[in-house]
DNA sequence: GTCTATAAATCGATAGAC
DNA sequence: GTCTATCGATTTATAGAC
């Protein structure tokens, strides 16, 4: 069993509340009262409102770096390599789905990590731009507009957050499942 | 040549200024501040900086329930209709970019209106659920999960306004082609 | 229509007792 | 580790002069 510092607790408090409200809505009064303690407290644990926010989107950003970092060691072809991708916004956005709404909205409130996080985001959709136009270039994808393919599958993924605590019914493989079908293939019969 | 209203002034640099940083984030000084003039002169024109929000929200909001009605009491397939939300977005976004990040981001922050925003955001996804389900029962639409391909095409237009203003290279004709055709047929061959 | 001045509330954060 | 008390800055919004 895990035991949960107190710092942990804080961040787990404040994600849910900026999911609510926004980073900029929530003050530390209202973590606090959360949390049953005083807003001067909280102190004892973090040293700022920017802390906790960088916490979350640093270590959310880190584990999609790390994973697209093993897809793109594989040797799998660029439709596996996508699926794969589906799969790894599928797993973090279940572990973490409050996380994703700071890591979606409140990036631009980063001050100290803001460059870090930036890079990380664009090395990451890099790396997906890349699959895509090697899939077009071996004739796995259809040669329309790379970069539409791009921000339909981003775009998809991203909101994953927004849906995913609505439809617990699904199960994270069988979603992975349908998203792929739906993205790879289309709706049209 | 269209005369700007001041509030109508006061409402676009608004919507510059919360497409960045968030509602909450952006001061009445901050407003101020870009039109030339002092924080106290904005409420001769507008009575809150909540009225702002409202206006900047609704207004889109009433616009895409305007172009549903119209598309769903065309007599056009399961398929053109999904083609005419797609050129609704397109045409929409396109035309306020920056207020698509309010409508995406701040609609919580709402205070009176958000009941009826939430309504018209909840009737506009029920028309859409209804036109999928219409056209996987009349052998139009892929046997699918119909939630998802909801999700996955919402997902992809409502992003549309991160996606627009750095694209211009793109008519907004030409993204709407290419948008359907990913969106509908997928990208594999 | 814009200004200065200011009210009243709230913000993040610190000091120091316990 | 939590508390009370408080600082200094900032917030939305109003009053009233020009």
């Amino acid at each position: 069993m895990k035991v949960e510092t107190r710092k942990e607790e804080i961040i787990k408090t404040s994600t849910i509340l900026f999911q609510k409200k926004g980073y900029s809505a929530v003050t530390m009064r209202d973590i606090a009262k959360v949390m049953g303690i005083k807003a001067a407290s909280l102190y004892n644990h973090i040293n700022s409102k920017q802390e906790i926010l960088s916490n979350i989107i640093i270590s959310l950003a880190e584990a999609f770096t790390e994973g697209m970092t093993t897809i793109m060691s594989s040797n799998d072809s660029s439709i596996d390599k996508l699926s794969s991708i589906v799969k790894l916004h599928v797993d973090i956005t279940s572990s973490n789905t409050s996380g994703m709404a700071s890591l979606n909205n409140d990036w631009m409130h980063l001050e100290e990590d803001l460059d870090y996080y930036l890079k990380l985001r664009l090395d990451y959709e890099d790396n997906i731009r890349q699959i895509i136009e090697q899939g077009i270039s071996s004739n796995q994808l259809q040669d329309s507009n790379a970069e539409v393919m791009l921000f339909s599958m981003l775009s998809t993924l991203r909101s994953l957050y927004i849906w995913i605590p609505s439809k617990e019914d699904l199960d994270p493989f069988e979603l992975a499942e349908n998203l792929n079908k739906v993205l790879l293939t289309g709706i049209i019969k």
